[in-house]
DNA sequence: GTAATAGTGTCTCTGAGACAATATGAT
DNA sequence: ATCATATTGTCTCAGAGACACTATTAC
């Protein structure tokens, strides 16, 4: 183990992204977990990161997650946003170290690779599924944001690409908030959408579970948050 | 210069305050800056902070950030929350360099020191006041953290205090979103606080400007933001 | 009394919650 | 036709916006 290289920099500031999938055949919200190749906790499931210290590699904080989506997912993002940093001398059994963390959501259902997997959202983030380092509380305090998020904006909406149905969105809306939303306050709001060119009908239906087909709307602005003047209610 | 020590570690994470106060004499927000005692930048006027690594004084960020309020701000902070995290290989003259900053409010009107002083928020924000480094943005950003959490919490009761008057939250609210906000609108959520037990009316009364006498309201939880249900609308 | 500001009452309007009523496909 | 789900319509309710009206102090 190159001790020497350990102690130039006795710290460490790394990015960790959360990465969510709406996974319809279970019914679930998933996130991507990578198996480790280095110590420590080599060959746990942890969430896919980069060092950002000790290297020139990347010129901005940003450049470092362009650099880790392409090394370590693998799959293009429907939309990102940095949560939080945290940081101290317990995390790391290196050494003292910062985490600056992201939430991020594949709407595609790309197929992991070898030493990628996902795993159910709420396993994880409740611990049921312990990862290494803190990175189960990383993991909770995205679901938090994606939780509060979804109060007010369309940001659940980011799981189903750019083309959906109105039922879709109550239940990606239901799943994310963990409770029921009424389709009637459901259409009001992708009206308001529509309104204001977020949204268009393509016309085109596509077929649930049986019943009647459903009418599909295309994101004309899928990388763009819609943000709703009231809060859902509880 | 010691230019050993910059070697020894090419790489700097600050933490960074943003400490905002309500001046009723010029009855506008205003942040804190200090007088650099160092290089890059001495003499400047620049945000408070500090570095986290590259020692072991601290054994989390909160720590830091603790350290930071007690060394060079020395006031009490009646909010403070953490904004974000920038990274880049140009912020910082030296090398390359992160900064997690925060938003933080203190209520009471502590006289600055002799190397503090309070400057208009908005000279500051636009960067008619240009702070070293990239300052001026995580100023520009916590500005904006300030305004849309104002519109849906009570954030700006923050800048008052624990015992304030229904015409008091009326400036203060309209002054941090930059528009009127109607004292009825302001009555039904003070209304709203109190039922939720987070005020109590005092009984007592302050004079304002001439007319009739204001009824004050205690805060009983000063620490903790309440969450109106809707937003202020535009 | 008047001036000036504090505090109350009432109306409209928007959008969420609830749920009934109708429409459209598969079988 | 029947079933299952989609879609529309209607009602209630909470809270913001607006503004008129009353109350309380200083002078």
């Amino acid at each position: 183990m190159p001790r020497s290289s350990e102690e130039k920099s006795a710290y460490l500031h790394t990015v960790d992204l959360c990465v969510l999938r709406y996974c319809r055949d279970a019914h679930e919200l998933q996130i991507l977990l990578i198996q480790r190749d280095a110590e420590p906790f080599a060959a746990h499931w942890a969430l896919p990161g980069i060092v950002v210290n000790g290297s020139t590699v990347d010129l901005t904080l940003d450049d470092a997650v362009r650099r880790l989506r392409t090394s370590k997912v693998g799959m293009d993002l429907a939309y990102i946003e940095q949560v939080g940093t945290v940081g101290d001398a317990f995390r790391d059994p290196r050494c003292w170290s910062s985490s600056t963390f992201y939430l991020a959501i594949v709407s595609d259902t790309a197929t992991p690779s070898e030493h990628q997997r996902f795993f159910p959202l709420s396993e994880v983030a409740s611990a049921a599924v312990k990862l290494p380092f803190d990175h189960n509380q990383l993991v909770s305090a995205c679901q938090e944001r994606l939780l509060s998020k979804s109060m007010y904006s369309s940001l659940p909406l980011m799981f189903l690409g750019t083309e959906f149905s109105a039922p879709e969105a109550v239940t990606i809306f239901s799943l994310v908030l963990g409770r029921p939303v009424l389709k009637t306050s459901m259409r009001q709001r992708l009206l308001k959408m529509s309104e204001a060119g977020y949204l268009e009908e393509t016309g085109r239906k596509k077929q649930g579970e049986g019943g009647r087909p459903q009418a599909t709307l295309e994101n004309l602005q899928p990388a763009s948050l819609y943000l709703f003047d009231r809060s859902f209610l509880d």
